[in-house]
DNA sequence: GCCGTTTTCGGCCCGACTGTTTTCAGTCG
């Protein structure tokens, strides 16, 4: 799929030049369609080349087509080269930076030549771009801001580009003659949200085998440059701008190798200093007995992945290294999930055999947030009721956007009422699920919600999620979550804060004060597991959860893929510690309407 | 650029908010 994910940002990169050169709106509005469609599409694109179905897909036309057909061909494309040619290149990151759009750059390329970040952030500072027509000192402070937002994301890439690349070159690495296991590592098996670079690691029966697994890595279709290679490494940059590092490692070795590459940093070095106490060390190459004389302590601690590493495993026999569960076992400790290996207080647990049994994606039973063609999502209450029922969910909940939500075709009050009778239609007539009316409501500004109570009563499930104003002061948003809280129909607070990963902060509350409410209301909140949302964030589940708020891991989903990303938002979860127990979409749907009820 | 059994041309989810203005442009969702 990773093919997908590139062609889709080929398409975004072209409406963004597009729109510098102000070139007909609607057409880069096309190519921006055509970008999501690639993106969201569980198609191969490959296979709708072969098979000609390309003209099938809605908003793919005759030019889009003839440019994903040369890309798949060539891995190439003519209009995006001579598009890119015809305005600098620095152009398009400054369109990464919020509150600085296309007409603006292109007005500070035009009028004062800046065509880079770099250029614009000096530009800035030396005062060039006062009194530029129609920007004022307010707007400049705006982008100033924007900038130092976007510089603390520099350099990592959000989990959501990230894995899709690194599962699609693991699932060609195990296709490799030789290789008996492959994996990612890195903060990406720990489900962080972004990732600088991705680990992966291979075994291999005989090291022997090396050099030719090394040499198919670096020519597998993703790879776009080549950092460095050899028999036991190598390290390749992706067209999506990702370093991914392989290290090849026989395979008696191949669970240290994972840990260690796994990290933490932080989990790691406490895992070392206490193999030292019992008289071991470890490192990735596996659990070894100390025989001769004790390793440097001060070494140890300052490591967590030391660069200067021997290519070739030590001669002696370890104590464990085949598999992380034996390294673990023998340090006398139970299994630490990757998720959890951050030193926030798992290995006491491990060592005492009380680690949370944290949620997995089996346990969901059913997604409570969702979109519809009622509003701005791709498919109808029955494909969604369908598609959920074969993931195997006893329930789901539509909820498509309310009225202020006007670019999302948000509904009004008649709308709302015809689209409620409509869902309790389905309902009764489809079997094997249980399919609940509910709504998205936007929480206003002021807390007040987007539909009076006597339409919220007509509802299910109602989900309050701010969409506006976020940029709100502390006291502000806080009253304004409080006041949204209180209201007795409100189920669940969707996306908390609001935030979007490397592009929003969101709403700075007081998060003490918002889970005391909810634990007291009985309103549930949302992590929300769509990319870049991912909120709540794993911090703030586990306070919540420890505070007694109940969760809900939903996808809010606008098409019948989006349910996919329920991994995103269990990976979160599993980081906030949370276990089924606590998130009422894994609850049977007696149990979950109980909860729904209790307010109302 | 994409789309169409009321269109092969003429539309294209559109309103709020902000900052710049004195009637509007740009950005965002």
């Amino acid at each position: 799929m990773a093919l997908n994910h590139e062609l889709s940002a080929l398409f975004e990169r072209m409406a963004q030049l597009m729109e510098i050169r102000g070139m007909n709106v609607f057409k880069s509005l096309a190519f921006h369609k055509v970008a999501r469609q690639l993106k969201d599409m569980t198609l191969d694109i490959r296979k709708c080349c072969d098979e000609d179905t390309l003209k099938e897909v809605q908003g793919i036309g005759e030019s889009s087509r003839k440019i994903i057909e040369q890309y798949v061909k060539e891995r190439r494309s003519t209009d995006y080269e001579e598009l890119a040619a015809s305005v600098p290149a620095g152009l398009v990151p400054m369109l990464e930076i919020p509150s600085l759009g296309p007409k603006t750059i292109a007005l500070f390329w035009k009028e004062r030549g800046i065509t880079s970040v770099d250029e614009l952030t000096k530009a800035l500072a030396e005062g060039k771009l006062d009194g530029l027509k129609g920007i004022g000192a307010k707007k400049l402070d705006a982008i100033k801001q924007g900038i130092e937002l976007r510089a603390k994301s520099a350099g990592r890439m959000g989990i959501g580009d990230a894995q899709p690349v690194a599962e699609s070159l693991v699932a060609q690495l195990r296709k490799v003659p030789g290789v008996r296991q492959a994996e990612y590592a890195g903060s990406l098996r720990r489900r962080r949200e972004t990732v600088g670079d991705v680990d992966l690691i291979c075994a291999v029966a005989d090291e022997s085998e090396g050099q030719a697994i090394s040499d198919a890595f670096v020519k597998f279709g993703e790879v776009v440059r080549v950092l460095g290679q050899g028999a036991t490494k190598a390290s390749i940059l992706t067209a999506s701008g990702l370093q991914v590092d392989l290290r090849i490692i026989p395979e008696a070795h191949f669970g240290a190798a994972l840990m260690y590459f796994t990290g933490s940093k932080e989990h790691n070095v406490r895992l070392r200093g206490r193999a030292i106490e019992m008289g071991m060390t470890l490192n990735e190459w596996g659990l070894y007995k100390i025989t001769i004389e004790k390793p440097d302590r001060e070494m140890v601690k300052s490591g967590g992945r030391v660069e200067k590493q021997t290519a070739h495993a030590p001669s002696a026999k370890p104590q464990a290294a085949r598999t992380e569960i034996e390294v673990y076992e023998k340090l006398g400790l139970a299994y630490v999930p990757p998720e959890l290996r951050e030193d926030r207080g798992e290995l006491e647990l491990a060592e005492r055999g009380t680690l949370p049994k944290l949620i997995t994606v089996a346990d969901i039973r059913g997604d409570l947030h969702m979109h519809t063609t009622a509003s701005d999502g791709q498919n109808s209450i029955e494909q969604m009721a369908e598609a959920a029922k074969a993931r195997g969910y006893a329930y789901i909940a539509i909820t498509d956007h309310s009225k202020s939500q006007a670019i999302a075709n948000g509904l009004t009050v008649e709308r709302l009422l015809n689209h409620v009778e409509a869902i309790r239609k389905v309902d009764a007539k489809m079997k094997g699920i249980r399919i609940l009316a509910g709504c998205e409501v936007d929480i206003l500004a002021d807390g007040a919600m987007d539909y009076e109570d006597a339409v919220l009563k007509e509802l299910d499930i109602v989900i309050g999620s701010p969409h506006i104003a976020l940029k709100q002061d502390e006291k502000k948003a806080t009253d304004r979550m409080l006041r949204a809280i209180d209201n007795r129909y409100v189920n669940l607070i969707g996306h908390p804060t609001g935030r979007l990963i490397g592009g929003r902060e969101g709403l700075p509350l007081d998060f003490a004060k918002v889970f005391a409410a909810a634990a007291k209301a009985g309103v549930a909140l949302e992590i929300n597991a769509g990319y870049p949302r991912l909120d709540l964030n794993d911090e703030n589940a586990r306070a919540a959860v420890a505070a007694g708020v109940k969760l809900a891991v939903d996808t809010d989903a606008h098409s019948i893929d989006g349910f996919e990303e329920i991994e995103w938002g269990v990976g979160v979860a599993r980081r906030g510690w949370v276990t089924a127990g606590d998130v009422i979409n894994c609850w049977g749907v007696e149990e979950l309407l109980g909860f729904l009820r209790k307010k109302g």
